[in-house]
DNA sequence: AGAAATAAAGAGTGTCAACTCTTTTTGTTG
DNA sequence: CAACAAAAAGAGTTGACACTCTTTATTTCT
């Protein structure tokens, strides 16, 4: 469905929301760690995000990633779109070229109103809302 | 979402149920140019769904694929259990390793209802359900 | 039986996501 | 300023999917 890229993006995100703040950031390590993701790998997918504005960072002793004014009103669209491109939106289940309701493929009707259903919540859902359910013990980021 | 794979799979066994019966065999040339699909590929898929009993074949002049009885009955959860294993059914949205209702990560809700809605839904529709939209003219199977 | 047609089988190639390792840059602190 | 810590950058590795090409086995037809 999603790529591996997007669901670290997203946790990783979520997790800098709730422990980190502008006095006490996230280093790489600790984040990779908490959330059991390959620290090398993480480290360019932070580095995305930090170029996309979603998080800032700086190096450094005690340097880190941590939420700016945008991060919590991110939706995750946007990470999406940033992690996985434009394509996930409108791309065809069965792979033909077209994928719209004047040319439908036999899966169309059902897997496009699935696929705009998910990504409508997805559009509509922000990170802060994620990290609420998070810190209220509702949801988990790992494992 | 679906692999390749399971696209190519799928409009190959709705077209030789439109166009292939006893008397009149689909080649792999024929299935080939008609989807434009690669055709070794495409032979690499067909001799899978052949083992797997969804369609027959023969070879010899005159020879190619044609629907058995199972054919126009099997569902398409079928053929992506076949393509795509068995990992598409209960994977997480962002890929932690437990994916159930009391463990769940912060998509869960909405990814699960998603997901095993669509997986509901293509484990009642059969491929002759499939082939009754294209023949009507409804759905279209290639471009 | 021999030739031709066709699927089956197998080996090889390209690409990309995912992951690892190394080096560089930047900022902090003593 | 020197030492150090941490992110940024870049190069390399791996495995899986998608695709190609070649060879073999099977069937039909003459
Ligand atoms: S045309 Fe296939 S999903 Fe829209
Ligand atoms: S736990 Fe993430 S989708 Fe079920």
């Amino acid at each position: 469905m999603f790529s591996k890229t997007f669901g670290y993006a997203l946790r990783a995100v979520t997790f800098i929301t709730i422990h980190g703040n502008d006095g006490n950031k996230v280093g790489l390590q600790e984040l990779s760690q908490a959330l059991e993701i390959p620290h090398h790998f993480l480290g360019k997918i932070m580095q995305d995000l930090v170029r996309h504005g979603v998080v800032d960072s700086v190096k450094g002793p005690h340097g880190g990633f941590y939420a700016n004014a945008k991060t919590g009103k991110t939706v995750l669209t946007d990470i999406l779109r940033i992690t996985d491109g434009n394509l996930v939106f409108s791309q065809c289940a069965l792979g033909i070229k077209r994928c719209n309701a004047a040319h439908p493929c036999p899966l169309h009707d059902d897997f496009a109103l699935c696929r705009d259903g998910m990504l409508q919540i997805m559009a509509q859902k922000t990170v802060s809302m994620l990290a609420e359910g998070v810190v209220s013990g509702d949801t988990f980021l790992v494992r």
